[in-house]
RNA sequence: GCCGAAGUGGCGGAACUGGCAGACGCGCACGUUUGAGGGGCGUGUGGGGUAACCCGUGGGGGUUCGAGUCCCCCCUUCGGCACCA
């Protein structure tokens, strides 16, 4: 049932009022304060898709809660806000409806900007970055130009999506079910030369980074630790039989089973493949089979639940330790993309190679003893090594070593660290990015832009029809460059880079975003770098963080910045869902942030997504969670208007406190206590529930009767209790606490008044509840005092009313005391209570 | 298939390091204010039982004086994934 509005508190001229109020008086504009603690809150920048939808609001409420207690406990917080601007949907939006990419792109962010502010967020607007002004990406070009130098950028051949009819390449997601998800072709992969970031480079050190991240969740670290996947073995050739010259090289973590290898498998696409057909007729089972992988995708290979495919090659190839010969296959399960592409396989110690060897009737060898009972599968762990000639006898990690000296003793290997992680493909053949600073020279080669004429401006007049190649290869004028070099004519690279590449840095941007010297001030970054706290989706785990450790560390290698991480802490927020589902304009439920904002206001929003679920939990929409978090609101600003009068008088004097007052006054200050470390442990829900309880006691203590005495100290003990609850709500609800704050009389924003600290007189007790249980049930509660000795507690326990019954015809075996807790008496014997 | 996280009232969720399970909110019920509705205020609200009490944190075992919390097995759900040699 909707509430009937009419008596609710005035939160749209507030929110108004104070928004306008913080952008007149600049109270978020922050600038480096060398000496002072700085705080740099950051929310993931979002793409301009068109609005905001209540996962962004869930994410700039946590980021904003942060910034704004953190400015009340001293620190210049800074809190700025961008847009992740260039990307796909502003070219579809153009194949579809005609528009420009640019124009829908800043129309959205003007759109979504408007709404962050109407949140009331605490951005330092001024601080405002898009990735597709030529102004930002002309830093991106800048530091693109020193990694060619660096040989940290460099062009290979990639395999790419390709629709035969919008004769274009498309991007996973434009890929459905194998088919162009706008002319419905089939897809098929093709070989493009493009641009590479040389990050494997930094594989090791972004692994060893991943131990020295305590502020990260561990199962971030988890995913990225994997992702990279380091694994160490040995690299060795197995010749092939009878072809002298000619050998597989091959990359193991399990060279102590080298014995146990009883056949050899080539990645479909492997090069060698050639040289290893034997005629024609080979030649087309060959072709016929690589056909038929090249349409598998990558995740299908890799898929677990369906048979693996292989093809015998007539060649065969030898083991190095023993001269066995081997059958030799192409098998889908093997990747080009990882190790050497070849591998020996030992189906006894791996399983994938037990279950090809199975379907295609292979031997089996064991070279590990297996425990008692083992059957019918391979077996990795350890034991000792049989069936391996020299190795026999040893356990596997001493096996593995002596197995690595061997092949290095024979000249015939090297031990070999590999990493799953491959180099980043940033060329995509699209025009909603920044191109790609290089120019192709007939005399010179490929040559990188001086970074004097840099940017290379995205031209904007262009056809956009998402068919054939990058429209900017289409304009004359772009392409047809002199080269930098010898300044005769060459042409432009027409490729732009991937929009991971816009957010790997724009972190360091925000610290001085106006820099015309270089991409950021070295100073401003070295003063509020790195990023205290980051906080976004999930989803961004692993790529979006990975690339952006990893610029930050190339910029740290090319001497921009001293800085190892970008990230001091991350956050990685649930989403918001709604029937279970994400929201989603398909599944029709969408919960729109301009109706909430009309109809309750942007506080109530905060509070709701803040209380309703622990923010990493995925938080379930729920609209009377929403008339709940309205009510606590209006709750509050009744209370206040009620007792507005009787607030005053002197200061309170803990000493010496009626009963009443003290027990008050303990709420209040235990509700600091509980805030404060709510808020530092990300426990918001919690949090407003503390605050919640705050205000409930305060209407009790505000309207119950008291003796006179009692009633005289309440003025002074309510107005502390309002200060305290103004402050406190102040970074969940901003827009009312700073206007409560101002009817308390105050001049200055609460934003810039201190956090409360609680005082620990006044969190004294002087009575405590302890439970006791009788053979851990509870029987009764004591109130005694906090000091009391331990066995004058013992004692009475035992001698209590409700205990004695259940102590009749047992025997005392033992009993537990814990002070200010409980006192467990535990019996021995038959009887019952009777 | 592997890895990770999680299963607590009618619902969202609390519960420090093993110490009163269910804070806070929603919903519901009753009362009160009101011409009425909405709203406000108050009381109650895990299940069973007149009560004393008993039972209760996905299921089953275990450790312990004491288990939502720790250990083992199983079930379910949700995330992530890379058959990575």
């Amino acid at each position: 049932m909707a509430l009937d509005r009419t008596d609710h508190y005035p939160f749209r001229e507030i929110e108004t009022k104070w928004q306008r109020v913080w952008e007149e008086t600049g109270l978020f504009r922050v600038r480096e304060e060398p000496g002072r603690p700085k705080f740099y809150c950051l929310e993931m920048f979002p793409y301009p898709s068109g609005r905001i939808h209540m996962g962004h609001v869930r994410n700039y409420a946590i980021g904003d809660a942060i910034t704004r207690y953190k400015r009340m406990r001293g620190y210049n917080g800074l809190h700025p806000m961008g847009w992740d601007a260039f990307g796909l949907p502003a070219e579809n939006a153009a194949i579809d409806n005609g528009v420009h990419p640019a124009v829908w792109t800043y129309e959205n962010i003007a759109t979504m900007k408007a709404q962050m502010k109407a949140l009331g967020i605490s951005y330092d607007w001024d601080r405002e970055v898009a990735t597709c002004d030529p102004e930002y990406y002309r830093w991106e070009q800048l530091i693109f130009v020193r990694m060619f130098e660096r040989g940290l950028a460099y062009r290979k051949s990639a395999r790419v999506n390709w629709c035969p009819g919008c004769q274009t390449v498309l991007a996973n997601e434009q890929v459905e079910a194998g088919r162009c998800w706008r002319c419905d072709s089939e897809v098929v992969t093709k070989d493009i030369e493009s641009w590479y970031f040389k990050i494997t480079e930094y594989a090791e050190e972004l692994l060893e980074w991943c131990d020295r991240l305590p502020g990260w969740p561990e199962r971030v670290l988890t995913m990225q630790r994997n992702w990279i996947g380091k694994s160490e073995g040995a690299e060795f050739d197995l010749p092939v039989a009878g072809r002298p010259g000619l050998a597989l090289r091959v990359f193991t973590t399990r060279p102590d089973t080298s014995f146990g290898m009883t056949y050899a498998v080539l990645a479909p696409e492997h090069p060698l493949v050639a040289q290893l057909i034997t005629g024609p007729e080979e030649g087309a089972a060959v072709a016929a089979f690589q056909a038929e992988v090249a349409r598998e995708t990558e995740i299908e290979r890799l898929a677990t639940d369906r048979p693996k495919r292989g093809l015998r090659l007539q060649a065969r190839a030898v083991n190095p330790f023993n001269g066995a010969e081997l059958p030799l296959f192409l098998a889908d399960y093997v990747l080009m993309g990882y190790g050497t592409g070849a591998i020996m396989a030992v189906p006894g110690e791996d399983q994938r190679d037990w279950d090809f060897a199975e379907a295609h009737g292979l031997p089996i060898i064991e070279t590990v003893q297996r425990p008692p009972g083992w059957t019918g599968q391979a077996y990795m762990g350890d034991g000792v090594k049989i069936n391996s000639g020299f190795l026999d006898g040893l356990t596997v990690a001493e096996a593995k070593r002596k197995a690595i000296d061997w092949l290095v003793g024979q000249g015939l290997g090297v031990a070999k660290v590999n990493y799953r992680l491959r180099d980043w493909g940033i060329s995509r053949q699209r025009y909603w990015g920044a191109p790609i600073p290089i120019v192709y020279c007939p005399s010179c080669g490929t040559v990188a832009e001086r970074p004097e004429r840099l940017p290379v401006v995205l031209p904007q007049d262009v056809q956009i029809t998402g068919k054939g190649g990058s429209p900017i290869a289409d304009v004359p004028g772009f392409v047809n460059t002199t080269c930098p070099r010898c300044g005769g004519p060459a042409r432009r690279e027409t490729d732009t880079m991937d929009t991971f590449v816009d957010s790997s840095w724009y972190f360091l941007r925000f610290c001085s975003p106006q820099h015309v010297g270089g991409l950021a001030d070295a100073d401003a970054v070295h003063y509020w770098m790195p990023v205290d706290q980051y906080t976004g989706g999930i989803e961004h785990a692993i790529l979006h963080l990975l690339y952006a450790r990893f610029y930050t560390k190339v910029l740290r290698d090319l001497g921009y910045f001293k800085l190892d991480e970008p990230f001091q802490n991350l956050f990685t927020q649930g989403m918001v869902v709604k029937d279970g589902a994400k929201m989603s304009k398909s599944k029709g439920n969408v919960v729109s942030p301009d109706d909430f904002i009309v109809t309750y206001g942007a506080d109530t929003g905060r509070v709701f997504e803040l209380f309703m679920a622990p923010p990493e939990k995925d938080l379930e929409w729920s609209d009377q969670g929403v008339e709940g978090a309205f009510r606590f609101l209006n709750r509050v600003w009744r209370f206040f208007q009620s007792h507005r009068a009787a607030l005053g008088g002197a200061a309170p004097r803990p000493g010496d406190l009626s009963a009443p007052g003290r027990a008050f006054r303990r709420t209040v200050h235990e509700t600091i206590r509980r805030v404060t470390t709510d808020i530092e442990e990300f426990h918001f829900n919690t949090a407003i529930s503390a605050l919640h309880e705050l205000v409930n006691a305060t209407h009790v203590y505000a309207t119950e009767s008291l003796d006179r005495a009692a009633a005289e100290e309440r003025a002074s003990l309510l107005a502390e209790s309002i200060d305290t609850l103004v402050r406190l709500l102040a970074p969940f609800a901003p827009h009312l606490a700073e206007e409560l704050w101002e009817k308390l009389g105050r001049r200055e924003s609460v934003f810039r008044a201190s956090w409360p600290v609680a005082d620990p007189a006044a969190l004294e007790r002087d009575a405590v509840q302890v439970v006791v249980q009788v053979d851990g049930r509870v029987r009764t509660r004591l109130v005694v005092s906090p000091e009391i000795a331990e066995d004058r507690l013992r004692t009475e326990a035992l001698a209590d009313e409700k205990v004695r019954p259940w102590l009749q015809a047992r025997e005392v075996a033992r009993v537990v005391v814990v002070p200010g807790r409980l006192v467990n008496i535990v019996t021995r014997g038959s009887g019952t209570p009777t």
